[in-house]
Parts: C-alpha cells; structure tokens; sequence
DNA sequence: GAGAATTACTTCATATCTAAAATATTGACA
DNA sequence: TGTCAATATTTTAGATATGAAGTAATTCTC
C-alpha cells in the first residue's frame, strides 16, 4: 500500500472511531432520557438516586463516599449531594466507619432497601422491554463488546 | 422447553438487558469524563458547549433552538443556555428566523468556527487515542451493533 | 514520635440539566 | 376572519455535575 492508500486508510479509522463515540453516547443518552422519566413519573426519583440505591444495595456492608464516588464515576462533591437527599429521605444512613474516623459507611436503611427492591423489578422491565426487539444474539454479541471496551477504557484511563 | 426451563431463559435474558444498558452506560461515562477533562484542560471550555458548536458546524445554515435541542438530546431550556454563553463569548449568534418571528436561526460566528475547527481536531486525536488497542475489525462490528440499537431506540422511544 | 504528605469528606462557585409555567407567534378551522 | 390549539423560546425552581479549596484524620518517613 503506498503511502496516499495508507493516509486514507487511517482517515477512514479515525472517522469510524469518532462515530463510533457519537453513536455510543446518543445510545446511552435515548435510554437514559427514558429511565429518567419512568423514575420521575412513577416513584417520583432521579437517576443518581437511584444509581446510587443501586450501589447499595450490591454492597450490605455499607460504602464509604470514596467508593460511591469512584463506582459511579463521579466527584465527591457530588455524591455529598445525592447522600445528602438520600439521608434526609430516610432512605439510606451514614454510619461510622470502625477503622476510620475520616470515613463514613454509607448503608441503606430498611426503608431503602424495601424502596429499592420495588424500584428495581420495574427498573429492569422498562430495559428490557426498550431492547425488546433486538435478538438475544446480537445482545450478547454487544454486551461482550462492550465488556472488552470497558475493560479497555478502565485500564487506558485509570 | 417446560415452563420452568422457559421462565430461567426468559430471567437470564432479563439480567442480559440490564447487563448491557449497565456497560453501556460505563462505556460512555469514562469516555465523556476524559473528553470533559480534556476540554477544560486545552480549550478552557465544556462538552455541552463542543457539543452545540459540532451540531452548528454540520449545518452552515443555522439551527433553530427547537433542532438543537431534539439532535442534542436535551432539552429546550438547557440549549436557552448554552447558547446565552456561547453568545456571550462571540462564538455563535443568534440571527432572526425570516420565516417565522418566535424562532432564532443560530450559527457559528467566523471566530465560532475557527475556534471549533482546532478542537476537532483534537477531539478526534483523543478519541482514537482511547480506541486505541481495540482492533479496527472489532470497532467496526461495535458501530454497526450501536447503529442497529439507535434505530431500535429511535423508532421505539420517539 | 513529630512533621509532612496523603486520604476522606464537605463546602463553594459555577455550569448543566429537567420539568413546568409563562410569553409570543403561527396556523388551522368554523 | 376571529378563535384557539400548537409551536418556539425563555424563565424559574430545584437537582445534578465539576474543580478547587478547606477541614479532619491517617499514614508515611526520618
């Protein structure tokens, strides 16, 4: 290949990664607008809450901010936020942490708990019917994709 | 199949859906926060701000604040001010719709436009950069699985 | 074991973002 | 042609977001 064919070919790749993040994003955007509403309209919440519930609840034993923070990919400030609301809902607690006095453990309460396990059944009914029509095929073929990106990205940028 | 064997199928679908639209999301998270870093590092500026002045860019006629909120995905409130910023700072201007009194035409500025052409530049260099180590076959396959799901999700949520 | 660097968290200023209400203009239609 | 629903935009209140600065506790290091 000479050198013009090579420039091209390379242009042609550059141009495929960019819509490739573009289609990524617009994906992930149409589906999170949907979930937002559906929180909104039937349990009167928001999606970090949720996200955040989410967290919780894979973790009994509690989180400390940093963890929220790192696992949702978001500042710290911002999870002080969300707590914040949570805390004040009644539907999650800061407890202390034994070992360290800098840290809290975050936990849901009984409430969250009961709250979340209600939100989540229709949280995965509503994905499930949005990817309704995609062949189970072609959803495993991205899901394995997307794992291989995710790891990609998680060692690229950490 | 019995209906116990078809109840596990149908189950492990479900967590499949729930899976995906989770690494979906990841995916899009870690590319958006180092494409907000980098923005604000180089260019002192924001993804939403990238984000309006590329959707201007690909329409030299100008768009109304209604189109840039449906191609952005948000909604017409947040566009209101986005544009106030850019205006503020000389890179777009809104210019009167001669076809109809209640609507703006906005456009990039010419210092808009140069101003956008090196971030795109940049932009895309970091994308690749981040793409890079994913095959371009792999890549290929991704962005015709993404394209299949944004039909889906266009048709279904629209 | 005292001082320095690090870590965990909050607070602050500012920029997005949404949903809903308000304003202005357009277009359909009886 | 007057009325009235629909459309285009802005405004408002409130919830997320970020990055940076501040406080408190821990850990490292000599």
């Amino acid at each position: 290949m000479n050198a013009v064919g090579k420039d091209t070919r390379l242009t042609a790749d550059h141009h495929d990664s960019l819509r490739l993040w573009l289609r990524l994003l617009t994906c992930s955007n149409l589906i999170e607008n949907q979930v937002r509403k559906a929180l909104a309209k039937q349990f009167k919440t928001t999606l970090p809450r949720f996200d955040l519930m989410a967290q919780l609840e894979r973790a009994p034993q509690g989180l400390q901010m940093g963890e929220l923070s790192r696992r949702m990919l978001v500042t710290g400030g911002n999870v002080t936020g969300i707590v914040d609301q949570l805390e004040r809902a009644g539907l999650i607690a800061r407890t202390a942490d034994p070992d360290d006095r800098r840290a809290y453990r975050v936990k849901l309460t009984k409430e969250g708990r009961r709250a979340f396990a209600k939100m989540a059944v229709e949280h995965e009914s509503w994905i499930v019917k949005l990817f309704d029509g995609i062949s189970v095929r072609e959803q495993r073929a991205l899901n394995e994709s997307l794992l291989q990106l995710r790891t990609h990205l998680t060692r690229k940028t950490s």
